[in-house]
DNA sequence: CTATTATATCCGTATATTCTAATATATAGA
DNA sequence: TCTATATATTAGAATATACGGATATAATAG
């Protein structure tokens, strides 16, 4: 029930990762697929390699996704049950699933 | 279900609303409360009142939150249903009401 | 070992955000 | 009208964030 100021400190910057429309659509598509190798989400995104990844390394030291690699290829994957909360909420995946 | 990129920006915006310690101190209260006037948020919050005024701004001008004067003051409430279910998901207030 | 592909990191620049102090506006009461 | 209180707006400096090009690393194929 009480304000923690750390607590607040901890959500805002939580929030902070998820809003950016290349993070955003990172996670909705990790999300929606489970899992996601860069060069895939590359093409689906359109955006350049070095920009791509700095997301992505924003999100994994974060703790929100982690990463798996398999031979040349890396693969992500959303741990954050938060996050997928949240995500799914913002674009009602539960409803459309249906 | 495909990928829209004027609805990634739009949600990011709006995730980039929340993202900030004052303004999700602020909604969470409001939310909690129903309304609030600003200097009830200011001794709450205990920030400056520019910074605190501008932070309700941006708030206001983005449709989450709607303002109303009484006499003097001015009380504030949050209008978007979507920025209700985010600040309670993030917070469990759902849970902590019982 | 060399070449190629996949991914990450570094660096400088451009842009956006936040803060503070100062000033402005609105309302109510004497 | 003058004053006090509540709130908003402006302006500039400080800080944070995002971007793209160049370069680095890791793995695999030949």
């Amino acid at each position: 029930m009480k304000i923690d100021p750390k607590e607040m400190e901890d959500k805002a910057s939580l929030l902070k990762l998820l809003a950016h429309p290349i993070r955003l659509c990172i996670l909705r598509g990790l999300i929606r697929d489970g899992e996601n190798n860069v060069s895939f989400m590359q093409d689906c995104l359109d955006v350049p390699q070095s920009t791509l990844s700095q997301h992505l390394s924003k999100l994994r030291l974060a703790g929100i996704v982690k990463n798996e690699r398999r031979g040349t290829e890396i693969y992500y994957s959303v741990v954050s049950g938060e996050v997928k909360s949240i995500v799914n909420l913002l674009f009602d995946l539960e409803e459309e699933l249906n």
